[in-house]
DNA sequence: TCCCATCGAGAAAACCTATTCCCACTTTTT
DNA sequence: AAAAAGTGGGAATAGGTTTTCTCGATGGGA
């Protein structure tokens, strides 16, 4: 806390800034903002006064007057956890580009919450907002014939007339797949998380298409359980009594990539020369820190958060609204988890 | 994105409700906020036509008359890591209770970015900064003689006029400490992050403090490295060589924690029965997911961006600036790794 | 040379929305 | 009838932007 100025000081207006250069604040408005006409010198001497006194302009009475705010609300059901906060620095990113500020808001899964957050955005008149989570199945919309538009990031709504943008874990799960085949792995084990989960499915889904397009079929079957490590240690147990020739494991999540690889140490298989390993999150400190690093999909979360502030400033701008479902295509990310044994 | 409502309607005005209501905006502004006196029916009338048309007074207006705007920034430096979300958690609940929204940013630890942030928020006339970080040696100040207060949570300001406001990272290895004394333990180990960090010195500061209280020493003393599993494997190597009985590892971090986990499992030291085992962070997919579920200090990070709102709140009402350092204390979550053994 | 038209510079005023204070008018009370 | 109390309108205000207006100078034509 700066022991300073902040109890002083009154701020300088436009009112001050037109004094100290002797001019009236009509002509000081058009100097700084570089229209109308007038002597150069004149706008010089308006410019070198607002330096002088620091102006800056009350975004406050921009705005009303403008009626525009430029500033949008960011809305997270997650806890701030691990999925939404890549996801928010995507959106701050595409949307600070354009001098566009973001008021947060964290619901903790209340929706009581949430309804009372969306109702003070809507006061603080945010031109739009983006609701983000952790995603599980498809959520209620936060409200129909909301006065701004919405689009969803990282969780999707139920209602197709919203906009929802989220990880292709399909192509994830074929991406995974597709590495594996290459690098010459046939018996193909799946350990995911619950069933429940729309992305434990898909990707389920994204690797099995891969493998019966090359006449192949899950090793063992797919094995649901929950996101946890210690799932991943009895799931590889699991997978090793029914298909004790399994030579790759494909992971529905790096917690339990690592769960995995600790079972296969302990029953002597090593990683990658006997079986390869593949997550999914690519959340560091967890893929790097298995015993063998792990290769893993990357769901490139940022870029999720930079196409739904685009999709928002579009809106903003008026663009014609888009709905439905948008998928960000993942990516792989090699580590020795799968290097060619 | 909602296909509704939001590219047609103008929004609703005071003016609006006083012609629906058919009295002076004047008289309405005044029914709306219980001041002044009129008869009730009026009044009534008046809600009513506020209720009926949705009616949410323009909060720019309203700032602009007030002087206030009841906004306060958030500027992260750690790129909204696992340390700075749980204090912003933590300022969005103290702050939120007050009808402060919050203006969030990060600035991806680069200066120029932070420096562009403030004036960005100075200019939306927030009325006070929080700055959070992850904790390494103290930063600058973003800048004296700000125009409004300014608190750093979970990071440290060089400028002793500023307030930080930190866990108590030594309080937090005296816990630890005490616990292992208590539950029986006497050669106690210390693997833990780089000497350059204070938090990792404050943390050992606090462990041999209370050893010494006892008469004992640090086993195999302090080992630096850095806060990865990796230097947890080493360092836990490391230890049992240079000290072969010990019987309690105090960690720097959960991470750590988990390598040395590892390395214990390997070389047949069971955990609690041989040896106890203490994090910090209480990172709970890494505390959780250890083998044996680690006993691990909090630091109560969410307490501490409660307590930096606080301050800040109190600061922008006026109170008398405080400065300095203040820690909040840290609490030992206690799990299997050191059950009596 | 004189008058009107044109143009440029900058002042003045309207506007955006909501609040607040003051005043005028009405109703009730003494 | 006069004073007091109750109602509600009108205007000022906050800090900008934008449009309109005014005043002086200049230029062209008669």
């Amino acid at each position: 806390m700066s022991n300073s100025a902040h109890e002083t000081g009154r701020t300088v207006t436009i009112r001050d800034v037109a004094a100290a250069a002797g001019v009236s604040i009509g002509t000081a408005s058009k100097a700084l903002n570089g229209v109308g006409r007038m002597r150069e010198e004149t706008r010089a001497r308006v410019m070198a006064a607002a330096e002088e006194l620091e102006f800056r302009p009350n975004p406050l009475a921009q705005g009303l007057l403008a009626g525009r705010t430029y500033t949008v609300g960011l809305v997270t059901c997650d806890s701030f956890g691990r999925f939404s906060i890549p996801v928010m620095l995507g959106a701050e990113d595409a949307l600070g580009a354009g001098q566009v500020s973001v008021f947060m808001c964290d619901t903790r899964d209340d929706p009581i919450r949430e309804h009372h957050y969306v109702e003070r955005l809507l006061a603080r008149r945010v031109e739009g907002i983006i609701v983000t989570g952790r995603r599980t199945e498809p959520r209620p919309s936060i409200g129909r014939d909301l006065p701004v538009p919405v689009v969803y990031a990282m969780t999707q709504s139920q209602d197709e007339s919203d906009l929802s943008i989220i990880p292709d874990d399909e192509g994830g799960g074929a991406l995974a797949a597709r590495h594996l085949l290459a690098t010459g792995r046939t018996r193909v084990g799946h350990v995911t998380g619950p069933q429940g989960f729309q992305a434990a499915r898909r990707r389920a889904a994204g690797l099995t298409g891969v493998l019966s397009e090359a006449g192949l079929r899950v090793a063992g079957d797919v094995l649901h359980g929950d996101w946890s490590e210690e799932w991943g240690r009895q799931g590889a147990d699991i997978l090793l009594h029914a298909a004790p020739d399994v030579d790759a494991i494909f992971c529905g999540s790096d917690q339990i990539a690592r769960g995995v690889a600790e079972t296969l140490r302990e029953r002597g298989r090593r990683v990658p020369e006997d079986v390869a390993l593949v997550g999914f999150d690519n959340w560091e400190p967890m893929a790097l820190g298995c015993r063998t690093p792990l290769t893993t999909v990357d769901m490139n979360l940022g870029e999720i958060g930079r196409a739904a502030a685009a999709h928002l400033l579009d809106a903003i701008a008026g663009e014609p609204t888009r709905s439905g479902v948008l998928t960000v295509p993942a990516t792989l990310v090699l580590r020795e988890s799968t290097r060619r044994g």
